[in-house]
DNA sequence: CGCAGGCCTG
DNA sequence: CAGGCCTGCG
């Protein structure tokens, strides 16, 4: 257990730009990868291996193929902290930084090199094509199908909009086309970052066994070769990765928004009607009868508008209100608020689901990963090492919730998405998304702002932790971006809630007097109690946590303290709480390792 | 002085 | 919940 990091020290200021953070120490990779080719002659798959594949016959030679295999069971018994920050630091620099020294081939750089190059055939063959594509598994191939299955099924007379013009149908295929290609994508580039962070594990435990047993001798010229070559194979790989799924990505969404603003009669780009809350209309010149698509644009995000759980209408100035859709709400209560779904066997235009990812941006789980093995599923609670990993835990998630109807689902998250409210058919901001989700695809969840889902989980926080410490919050926000003002608006709400809670605390203390209680053992706090209920009605709203009995006992002797106090005087003294906090803060215990889960709520 | 935390207010 | 102000501490 014991998660809380040697908490340095209370006090100090929390500028979260600590070495430590990972995504700072990924992001020049992405950033240096978007624009430094040219994207020209543009297939899906073909882009990828051609980078890759350039990539690695620079840089390696020969392969064999004993790594192909992978081992279903997780990185054995490889210590999840093994490559945690410092591995990061140590990836980042090396990151696209080749030397020749470095080709010294090993065994395992062979291999690596024949997994990848395994993985590349299976990514070029992907996207259009039926699945012959090796690394795809059965599970996804079905899926596929089936999702072509529903989507026939979809079209067929029913309530079928009657085909008015072949070049609609054409769009929407065409639509519908890219929008198989983004999820082959986004499915493939899973997979991938599976395998490497496969090998990764792997040769970072082989490596550190012997890094350790260099260090020991001091350093040591010589020996070098393989190990780093190793790591540098696999940060490369992560770099290109990274950089070629990106590029696609965008292409795609160039792709996307050009079949959206070919629909519409309105070229303007910029600043979308639909999308507009004030301007739902388009202005005199437009068409008086509004287009079918129109009527579907309109509809559906009304259908968006009213599905999105957190109409919030608590004072949130600083709460960025990204258009979270799935509250996907652990244990232990059933799932009052389902996620966001595309049912493909639902009567959903194809419009819609284009629309939706415009709208909400592209990074939304496609449903869950079928292919994944048992280990990733299993997630740890160190998924932030493995910032892909959380992609599979939110899968998970969402899995779990849909259930029998998991198959062909189409899972919108916005859990990832960076708090602007994205314009529709804006062509800047459509690069500026594929670049939020370059940065996503690779440290997941990182983001700038928080959010309501970030405040439900903070206030659930507190049940376990009265007084965090920045240090615990940075731990526990792993998706956070933490700067100096994220920090303290952090730090304020738990103020905040203190604040609440103390209320009620004086508040039940004085009651009970009043009430003429006489001894401090009639004074209880039970999940029956008026008091408690007015704290979880604070803290816990939905009711859909289950709050720990640690809780419950610190709330009764906070109230004892309370009532202690009060009925010696001691309330006379202006500053006659300060001695309550003392002893409460001492009370905080440990927050459970799966509130640090970016996707926990 | 800077910071953390509390109190008050809107 | 957030902002502004105050206090205590190093």
């Amino acid at each position: 257990m014991n998660l809380s990091p040697p908490e340095h020290s209370m006090h100090k200021p929390s500028d979260g730009c600590v070495d430590g953070s990972k995504a700072e120490h990924l992001l020049p990779c992405y950033r240096r990868s978007r624009y430094d080719e040219p994207l020209a002659s543009y297939h899906s798959g073909s882009i990828i291996s051609h980078l890759l594949r350039k990539t690695i016959h620079n840089k390696l030679t020969s392969l064999d193929n004993s790594l192909l295999y992978l081992p279903s069971s997780n990185a054995s018994g490889l210590d999840p902290e093994s490559n945690s920050a410092d591995d990061f630091a140590q990836d980042d620099q090396s990151c696209l930084s080749f030397k020749d020294e470095d080709l010294s081939v090993s065994e395992h750089l062979q291999a690596k090199r024949a997994r990848v190059e395994n993985i590349i055939r299976g990514m070029a063959a992907s996207p259009n094509t039926d699945g012959e594509a090796e690394s795809e598994c059965e599970a996804v191939r079905c899926r596929r199908d089936l999702l072509k299955e529903n989507k026939r099924k979809q079209r067929l007379p029913q309530h079928q909009e009657p085909t008015q013009s072949n070049t609609k149908t054409s769009k929407d295929e065409e639509c519908h086309k890219l929008k198989e290609q983004l999820q082959s994508m986004q499915r493939l580039l899973h997979q991938l970052q599976e395998k490497i962070s496969h090998v990764h594990d792997q040769n970072y435990s082989e490596s550190e066994e012997r890094e350790d047993a260099r260090s020991e001798h001091s350093m040591e010229p010589g020996g070098f070769g393989s190990d780093r070559a190793m790591k540098n194979l696999k940060e490369t790989l992560k770099c290109e990765l990274t950089r070629t799924v990106s590029e696609s990505v965008d292409m795609v969404f160039k792709k996307l928004s050009m079949t959206l603003l070919n629909q519409s009669p309105q070229p303007q780009p910029s600043h979308s009607p639909e999308y507009s809350e004030t301007e739902k209309r388009i202005p005199d010149d437009s068409p008086s009868e509004p287009s079918d698509d129109e009527i579907v644009k309109a509809r559906s995000a009304e259908h968006f508008e009213s599905i999105s759980p957190e109409h919030q209408t608590e004072a949130l100035s600083l709460v960025v209100r990204k258009p979270s859709l799935s509250q996907a709400v652990k244990r232990p209560f059933p799932l009052h608020q389902t996620p966001f779904q595309f049912g493909y066997n639902a009567p959903l235009h194809d419009s819609q689901i284009l629309e939706h990812l415009l709208k909400y941006g592209p990074h939304s789980t496609f449903s869950a990963m079928p292919c994944l093995p048992a280990s990733l599923e299993r997630s740890s609670p160190d998924s932030m090492e493995h910032p892909w990993e959380s992609v599979a835990m939110r899968s998970k998630l969402s899995s779990g919730h849909l259930g029998q109807h998991q198959t062909g689902l189409v899972s919108v998250d916005a859990l990832c998405l960076p708090h602007v409210k994205m314009e529709c058919g804006d062509l800047q901001s459509m690069a500026e998304r594929s670049s939020f989700m370059t940065l996503s695809l690779n440290s997941p969840h990182i983001q700038e702002g928080l959010t309501p889902n970030h405040l439900k989980k903070a206030k659930l926080m507190f049940f376990y932790t009265r007084y965090p410490s920045s240090n615990l919050l940075k731990n526990f926000f792993p998706d956070v971006k933490f700067n100096r003002c994220i920090t303290s608006q952090l730090i304020k709400w738990f103020s905040n809630f203190r604040e609440f809670y103390y209320i009620q605390m004086e508040k039940f203390a004085r009651q009970a007097i009043i009430d003429g209680v006489n001894d401090v053992k009639d004074v209880s706090v039970t999940r029956e109690s008026e008091l408690f209920r007015a704290l979880n009605m604070h803290y816990n709203k939905a009711n859909d946590f289950q709050v720990p009995d640690r809780f419950l006992e610190v709330a009764e002797i906070t109230l004892h303290e309370f009532y202690s106090a009060i009925s010696l005087s001691k309330d006379s003294d202006p500053s006659w709480k300060k001695a309550i906090y003392k002893v409460i803060c001492k009370l905080d215990s440990d927050v459970p390792e799966d509130f640090k889960s970016p996707s926990y709520l």
